[in-house]
RNA sequence: GGCGCGUUCGUCUAGAGGCCCAGGACGUCGCCCUUUCAAGGCGAAGAUCAGGGGUUCGAAUCCCCUACGCGCUACCA
């Protein structure tokens, strides 16, 4: 049996990083097995409809290197792969549940149904839908339906068990009477999730469905409908959800965790999806790093854990670091040179020269965390003049006014002697090296007030570097101005 | 409230009865390297395995109870 597997979004906004884990835990499980991954888009609530979410979803599963089989933009042979545009399959659907007695058509208003809950919820008693239409019999349903609006519901079994086998949980066991007779097509024709997911993934073959754990409790109405209808069910893996720092499911309200957000801050795709494999899955005891390979290879649902995990940012970034840091130089230089354009202010940007650029990237890469930091890291290149300082930056370092003052004639002096044809890095470092014996001090003593002087800040690139790829004019001019300053 | 899921260092996790007085990684701290900041190297602290009962010669691992957290409880997914 082939493996298939689908990332069932909703086109309600930009996919946040929990909602893509399971995409990519369902396309690695489909890989693994030599399977197909689909994309299938659940538009049955045209309430929430989000225009511009479809790109989004795309372009998420694309940054991250998600190639799907067959899907809305590819389609495939279970086309059209967007659930608004199959309501005839599940309004069949609906009649072969009603034909074979197992749902009904309801006629209760919203208005008796807020009643109902009301008075449930003031009698403490559990929520659910009374059954009122449930013993409607045939012939009046179908008069009534001429003229009045219905839903169609679920005939829940009222006694026994409901069993799901979950992959990642094992069995876990739902009392039939507990449940109660959901809505499965509304009033608008349109089919609720639980239909439409039992008619899709039948009708598209699907053998697996990966989903978050918040559908766990829903699980015993799919399973319901897949004997109703006669069909064989799906197999089932819930997935952990991803929580934010309040240790609840990653939402909106937590904060920015749409993916795409990620990806405009700079981190790097293959960081990313480092990182979300790793929240729930491990290939062992010990590696941290995995490559898409070794992924595409290894991954194992059982290998799953079943408890949440927390979205660690500083893990993120750890991770980030340790991919830029491993790209080749070429595509290094690269980002940097986008990631510059992009981040750099406005104003600098034209001046960012390729030449430039490439004698920094090399200084950069040991320092970026986070792709977006380039921008002002680098910026002091650009310009005639460092960037705006304080005195009290300036001095801040070393005792006192009139020291950085010595500090500042003394490093001009030695890097005056430097000629401009012998202006590179050694050379430099020579020249400021020897201030350590005009100034009676350690380097690393004096050194933050040349810093903030070119730079406009006591940390930053290498300044020996730093003051090659500026060049002699520039430099000089930056430390006399500094020099200007502090009086 | 009901039902369900979950509970190993601050965080992500390893662990499927003896290898564990619990291993790795992030983070933290210290040292080294060093032109600042990083990166890198080395090292340290950090988990009575949620608590309590069992079962067993032996339990983080099996069973039960409790607590806590989360999820669901819609004509949303």
């Amino acid at each position: 049996m082939t493996v298939r597997t689908r990332y069932a979004p909703s086109p309600t906004g930009d996919p946040h990083v929990g909602n893509i884990r399971t995409a990519v835990f369902a396309w690695a499980f489909a890989r693994v097995h030599g399977g197909q991954f689909l994309v299938r888009i659940e538009d049955t609530d045209q309430n929430r409809l989000v225009p511009g979410s479809l790109e989004a979803i795309y372009e998420s599963l694309r940054w991250l290197g998600i190639e799907w089989d067959e899907g809305p933009d590819i389609g495939g042979p279970h086309a059209p792969y967007v659930q608004s545009q199959r309501l005839e399959m599940y309004q069949a659907a609906a009649n072969t549940l009603i034909s074979r007695g197992r749902a009904y058509r309801c006629f209760c208003t919203a208005e008796r149904l807020d009643a109902m809950r009301a008075a449930q919820a003031a009698a403490k008693k559990p929520p659910g839908y009374d059954g009122l239409c449930r013993d409607v019999t045939e012939a009046e349903s179908e008069r009534r339906s001429q003229t009045e609006s219905f839903v169609v519901r679920f005939k829940m079994k009222r006694e026994g068990q409901t069993v799901l086998n979950d992959i990642i949980r094992g069995q876990v066991v739902f009392e039939n009477a507990l449940q109660d007779d959901f809505v499965a097509l509304k009033s608008d024709g349109f089919p609720t999730y639980h239909l439409a997911l039992i008619v899709d993934d039948t009708e598209m073959g699907i053998t697996h469905a990966i989903r978050g754990e918040e559908w766990i409790s829903s699980a015993p109405k799919h399973l319901q409908i897949y004997e109703a209808m006669g069909y064989e069910p799906t197999k089932f893996a819930h997935l952990p959800l991803i929580v934010g720092p309040d240790r609840k499911k990653l939402s909106k309200r937590t904060g920015d965790t749409a993916l795409l957000d990620y990806a405009r801050k700079g981190y790097l795709p293959d960081a990313m999806l480092n990182f979300l494999v790793l929240l729930g899955w491990s290939l062992d005891d010990h590696t941290t790093i995995i490559s898409r390979q070794t992924l595409l290879t290894n991954f194992a649902l059982e290998r799953v854990v079943p408890n949440p995990a927390l979205f660690d940012l500083e893990r993120l970034n750890f991770l980030n670091g340790q991919y830029i840091r491993e790209l080749h130089a070429h595509e290094w230089l690269r980002t940097v040179d986008d990631w510059a354009r992009r981040t750099l202010p406005e104003h600098l940007r034209t001046a960012a020269d390729p030449a430039t650029l490439a004698a920094v990237a090399p200084l950069l890469r040991e320092r970026t965390a986070v792709l977006g930091e380039i921008g002002p890291a680098i910026e002091f290149f650009f310009g005639a003049d460092a960037p705006e300082f304080t005195i009290d930056q300036l001095t801040e370092k070393v005792s006192s006014r009139e020291e950085a003052v010595r500090v500042l004639d003394a490093a001009l002096m030695a890097l005056d002697d430097v000629p401009a044809a012998a202006w590179e890095t050694g050379a430099i470092e020579l020249a400021i090296r020897s201030l350590e014996g005009t100034l009676g001090q350690k380097l690393r003593k004096f050194i933050p007030v040349l810093y903030v002087a070119v730079e406009g800040r006591a940390q930053g690139l290498p300044l020996f570097d730093s003051l090659a790829i500026l060049g002699r004019d520039r430099s000089l001019h930056r430390i006399r101005a500094a020099r200007a300053r502090a009086g």
